[in-house]
DNA sequence: TTGAAAGCGCTAACAG
DNA sequence: CTGTTAGCGCTTTCAA
């Protein structure tokens, strides 16, 4: 180890110090063809005493390979994303390949901005959440070259594999459910966002279903901003107040819902016989309820995973099954807030 | 726009299909020096026409800049690093410079490799939680020549600059409060994590000030894995049925305050006053409980905010202020389960 | 098992 | 305002 300096050390350094030419030292330092027992510990040595640090952007631009794979979501904050990213991580550990994660904030451009700035690092594949891309969006991923998967929905057309699940048939079966429960008068709340497609295609397939079964969304309110649990309960409130004869609530997330949960259960609210209730993606703090809410996993592990195998996979083999989709099938937890039939 | 090509395009290619030199269009691209506007719109068509992205390693390479800051931090799960890197990408997006994430899981070997990885990007910055380290990653850290900011904690020594608040006095002030508002029969839930320096240091600060005091912690204990939610509710009544004369409950965090706080609700226990509650974070979550979690912000958002301030600046105009501890205050909210002296 | 030469795609530094 | 010439620090390829 020593003092710090202005420049990095080079592999020229490592050579000079260990006696040892460039180019064995390369090798060394990638467990890449054979040297010598003495020589490699040579090597070595030098290497851990200067503190040597490979320079990956030399080493990329040489070699024309970057172990890197993007992953570009819409957020980090609402605990979804997060668990899809923990399977892509699990899984991309056993390879030597490692996610890059950039956000988008649901803003179509700032994916094209965060898009062209990460492919510009030339990742050995790309993991995008959302069907729904710009042009130039489209345009990139299919210039690129390198494995693409979009995760999270399969309610479209995939630019080369998705893996998700269809939120439509999400939004059909969650409706069927609380139509075969004899619920009647239904309301519903979800965010203020349009380009938050998969909340729009679930609530697309919710109110087609019902309009199937003769009912018609009896209230419904959007927010933005601020704490969703308390969004949930003030939107619970106001809704009740305005369609006081409301028999269920379908929440476009789990966190309103649970609001929505507690200010009912505060109001001494018979739940589930005078009002159901319902969210969407089976998030771990509902364990923690004082009821379990009725919701559906979104499969946010399986998804990570079974897209970081793909792109692992593609890099391994070159095998490509372009154009293919993995549909997951999320299930639906009844809980203790919709109504056995 | 071309069809998919294996080869992904390069200045060559955007220089002959414009008929102007590498050079020249490399600085249209860049916005680097003077170009003709007829030139300039003549590279811009072409490139948007090809649909080409430039090659950052070739450019990094070159130009010995990299523009990405590296972010390390424990974990992705709990809401309080999303919100750190929230103020991270804010004060980043009026720079040219970019995180990039890395996850440790509390884990200094991962650190370690984490570390050796983005490092071996030559970054720009080092952005990374917390004061302890592996005397290799200190080392490398140290070698590295770039901007350090360790960020969180501030209850030790930096090696460059440090952005965070005293988690020793966020447990001694919230003590003093519990012993002020008369509470004396005291349990402390928090995270098996003995890596989780942090809310260690919280825990010791919190029982010095009450042995000062003449008090123990009358009960303690501590979980992994699970809902936290869930796991602040079991505690809750494992604790109580083991020591029913307690009279104050503190939580490592806010999640598992609000587990137990909705247990003790259900009990119909009368809180502040048989029994007070108070967790640590300050997170967003607590405004839609039935009762405000007594609590402690831990500055998070102006602690990526600060943090990103020093590195950008940094590299800006090169000013030094290495060695310099940026202590922010965390506030005590009583919320309404500390009651008032 | 080791080494020498020739780039990877771009930009700094000069010239014109 | 535009072009030319050298590399950046590695790895690939080929020879020894």
């Amino acid at each position: 180890m020593q003092t710090r300096s202005k420049r990095p050390l080079t592999l020229r350094d490592v050579s000079e110090a260990s006696g040892v030419s460039e180019m064995t030292v390369s090798r060394v330092l990638r467990n890449k063809g054979d040297v010598s027992a003495v020589t490699r510990e040579k090597v070595r040595e030098a290497a851990r005493r200067l503190g040597y640090v490979p320079n990956k952007i030399a080493g990329a631009l040489a070699s024309q390979r970057v172990n890197l794979v993007a992953v570009i979501i819409p957020s980090l904050g609402n605990m979804v994303f997060p668990e899809v990213l923990s399977g892509i991580s699990e899984v991309l550990e056993d390879t030597d390949l490692q996610p890059v994660v950039g956000v988008t904030d649901y803003q179509p451009e700032k994916e094209e901005k965060v898009l062209f700035e990460m492919l510009s690092w030339r990742p050995s594949g790309v993991i995008i959440a959302g069907l729904e891309h710009s042009e130039a969006s489209r345009a990139m991923l299919l210039q690129a070259g390198i494995p693409v998967v979009e995760i999270m929905d399969t309610d479209g057309e995939p630019i080369d594999t998705a893996v998700g699940i269809s939120h439509r048939r999400a939004g059909r079966v969650m409706a069927e459910a609380i139509v075969e429960a004899g619920y009647k008068r239904i309301g519903f709340m979800g965010t203020k966002m349009p380009l938050d497609h998969r909340a729009r295609k679930r609530f697309e397939g919710f109110t087609q279903t019902l309009a199937k079964n003769g009912i018609e969304i009896a209230d419904q309110e959007f927010y933005s901003g601020g704490s969703a649990l308390a969004k949930g309960r003030e939107m619970t409130e106001a809704m009740l107040k305005r369609t006081p004869d409301l028999d269920f609530l379908y929440f476009s997330n789990d966190m309103i819902g649970a609001g929505g949960l507690l200010y009912l259960q505060e109001q001494g609210i018979d739940i589930p016989n005078k009002i159901g209730l319902a969210g969407f993606n089976g998030v771990e703090l509902l364990e923690g309820l004082p009821k379990r809410l009725a919701s559906m996993d979104a499969c946010r592990l399986e998804i990570g995973q079974t897209a970081a195998r793909i792109v692992a996979a593609r890099n391994a083999d070159g095998a490509s099954d372009e154009g293919q989709i993995v549909d997951l099938s999320p299930t639906l937890s009844r809980g203790d807030t919709l109504r056995k039939i």
